[in-house]
DNA sequence: ACCTGAACACCGTTCAAGT
DNA sequence: ACCTGAACACCGTTCAAGT
């Protein structure tokens, strides 16, 4: 059934998924599904919780590679899901769909790197920001009707003749098209980012190792 | 009118959000609206960038003031229009709603960081991913009409009986509970999260002056 | 336990017609 | 240039009734 409900996800998008529709595709009646699920949006969130479920790593990693992990996996099961990219930010800040287990594994590793008390809290917290952010957004759905249209907008808008006042842009321009947000004109399922995706978790474990490194030296003193 | 389309969003929430709504506001027939814009996603992508008209930090500040002031700015944005925090994610992967001064000015700061090149683009979609990612989560909107049933499930979920074998959250409960992400029944904008906001910010800055560092270290060798 | 069937109160959008 | 008015093809959800 929620089976049924993330094949309805993945053939026909976010924007046509329906109670309606997916009773069609069941062969059964609308009203059926409130049987099993209590709404709409509860539905979604099993179906995210189904997408979710093997993204835990293993524990026995260093916390940069159990985090590097973590990172990859996520975006791994949004590739094989991208419609419910936005659906994802949506319920994880919502407790349902995600496991105390997750929770109880990324703090521990956390701890492992130093972090403890406030600081765990804010650590964790940025962990959890930073993966739902860049994959939400570079499987976000392009709107699908009119894709050629929008394309030749972009298109234009990059046309060499309105950058005139954009040097850096203009400059770098090859490297930009359609592989930069909001330069763009499909989205990570056609055109993925995956070197953006390499420094952007380098950046965050990166970030963590400074500021783990920053509290020990302070605790030494 | 999407001065109004604002306000309707701000009053009712984004779930509550149509067409319909907005012309009875308007005192004015559903199809007027369409004279005006091309479709309901037109009118919350001009929606959008008018929230997030004013967020580009001058450019005299040194690429890390400048992309602190960006993060600030854009959140205290998206905490003046909590609702419009879903949009932003899915309409800035969209072009629309982002002024192409708006990627000169940061690709300006990034390449001043000492990035340029393919590493150019990274460090760009890098920031915008993270720009977006935090404060998408921070805002996101809480079941408004079942809150303290939601309260009441999230705090039964954290029930120190229920948190036998989770000891590492058991022991930082106090700090995380309504705090963190997953562990929350408000939104930011009843509890925000300013610390881990802050640590976010300097994960990010730090993680790229470190990745800055690093090829620059390189180049002179 | 699980589904049908009718009904309610909504949607976004098109298109011809008015002023 | 801007709005009315009717119409179309949809929604999610409730509730009583069937088996």
């Amino acid at each position: 059934m929620i089976a049924a409900a993330l094949d309805e996800l993945d053939d026909h998008g976010l924007a046509a998924f329906s109670i309606r529709n997916l009773a069609r595709r069941l062969g059964v009646y609308p009203t059926a599904i409130y049987w099993h699920v209590e709404s709409r949006d509860d539905l979604l969130a099993e179906v995210v919780a189904r997408i979710l479920a093997d993204a835990e790593p293993r524990r026995a990693l260093s916390w940069q590679r159990y985090l590097r992990a973590l990172f990859g996996g996520y975006r791994a099961a949004i590739k094989r899901h991208p419609s419910a990219a936005p659906l994802v930010g949506a319920h994880l800040v919502g407790n349902r769909s995600i496991g105390l287990g997750f929770v109880e594994g990324l703090l521990t590793k956390l701890g492992e790197a130093g972090f403890a008390g406030a600081e765990l809290v804010a650590a964790y917290n940025t962990v959890i920001a930073a993966l739902v952010g860049f994959v939400t957004q570079e499987f976000a759905a392009v709107p699908d009707d009119d894709r050629e249209r929008w394309r030749a907008a972009v298109r234009r808008r990059l046309s060499r003749s309105q950058l005139a006042s954009y040097p850096v842009l203009r400059r770098n321009l090859p490297l930009l098209a359609n592989k930069a947000f909001i330069l763009r004109w499909q989205s990570g399922s056609q055109a993925p980012l995956d070197r953006s995706f390499e420094r952007y978790v380098d950046v965050v474990i990166g970030g963590l190792e400074r500021l783990a490194d920053r509290r020990a030296a302070r605790r030494r003193r």
